[in-house]
DNA sequence: TGTTTATATGACTACCTGGTCACATGATAA
DNA sequence: TTATCATGTGACCAGGTAGTCATATAAACA
């Protein structure tokens, strides 16, 4: 993950109240959900604020800046809901328990700032995007930084089949992680788990579920060599 | 899937000769590929196509109509590539066999129709799409409907571990070869599986360890009882 | 030939966008 | 009080959009 800010409001922004801030970035971030980035209004967002179109420009160089700003405040919450892997995450027979916790952090996140997560996704496959390779890796690196050590260390002590390499591992657990969290987020988008009713508890066995068959297997009894 | 046509097109358009008619929805496949559909401009489409605004008016009732026309293209492009499963794909020892299969058809449908693929992703995650959420699970029903039989059929004879759900099955395989062919549609989606080159020999491999893993689990040795 | 019918055209409308700028407001300092 | 400076404002601009419609063209038919 890049130290570097991706975008950096002007003073006059940050002069402001705590409060009048929240309010504006709030607004933005709803904005940019609901519509992505090339579609987001800037007039909507100063209309439903009631300040005028000049104030943003005070606050902000312009649209871009706007969106990374934006953008930046996500990876932010993303990095401190999951953190880094503690001493627990790193003992190598805690592998599944520490992928448990990341995905069950992943649903509360989505519960708590489901306009974040929706930005995301935005981000991902909509065209055009500002900056945007370098915005989606740093989100994507973070998967492959946070659990490639942790899975390398766990195949070595025996603890994942030496014959699937380390990239192959957590691509599986990224994509079927994701595409749970797409599902839980977005009902449309269920794929007959029925998560689409948010039900947290339902969306937690799920998961069970899901880890467990990524640990052993959809195969029937026999393994191959 | 559903039979109904999602959108007709007009008479008119119907009346031209093909090779007109290949240019007009090349050019607007390519147009709802590049800017997705809120941002595509017909402007565009019929300046790069050298004819009049009103022609376009002629063949399409309005730009939803010519989306969904365009999108109903792409459904049955897929359906034809990767077909109904043959007798071959319903012997339930072949079930992973089949699974490669539909796999390989991904693979080269995206290096055949790339610009059907983006349409599709574009579809997938872009807000205010007409009838989106019909568009989009007749395409993920389809993956249900394809290997939920297959599935519940492998499973019943001993092929796949009776204690997971044929839904997390089927969700399982779908989650992977989206997530891999979106990552070998799109390098900068590529999580570290170097698929970016679109070297269909490497993929082919990648896929095939991504199908061991998927069938073998990734755990150690001992499985849990 | 003249007449009807189908198709092609592009100027035009109403509306939206991001961004600008001359000016208004209010607070602080001299 | 007056002067200075940060902040707030909204009319305005250039440029884009989807969609319309009166008119031109061409083809088919009488």
């Amino acid at each position: 993950m890049i130290k570097n800010e991706l975008s950096k409001p002007k003073q006059t922004f940050r002069n402001l109240t705590e409060e009048k801030r929240l309010r504006i970035e709030n607004a933005l971030v709803e904005e940019f959900a609901r519509e992505g980035y090339r579609r987001a209004s800037l007039n909507n967002v100063v209309k439903s604020l009631g300040i005028a179109k000049g104030s943003l420009y005070q606050y902000f160089d312009n649209k871009e800046a706007i969106f990374l700003f934006v953008f930046e405040r996500f990876t932010r919450l993303v990095k401190s809901m999951v953190g880094k892997p503690s001493a627990a995450d790193c003992r190598p027979d805690n592998f599944w328990r520490t992928v448990r916790r990341v995905w069950k952090a992943g649903i509360i996140f989505i519960d708590n700032y489901p306009a974040y997560y929706q930005l995301y996704l935005n981000a991902l496959f909509e065209q055009d995007i500002p900056r945007r390779e370098e915005i989606i890796s740093r989100v994507r690196l973070f998967s492959m930084e946070f659990f490639g050590p942790l899975a390398a260390a766990a195949r070595k002590r025996g603890g994942l089949r030496p014959d699937v390499p380390v990239p192959v591992v957590v691509f599986m657990i990224d994509a079927a992680m994701d595409r749970f969290l797409q599902s839980y987020a977005r009902s449309y988008l269920d794929d007959g788990l029925e998560l689409a009713a948010a039900d947290r508890a339902r969306a937690e066995a799920g998961m069970d579920t899901i880890i467990e068959a990524l640990k052993n297997g959809l195969g029937g009894g026999q393994r191959s060599p």
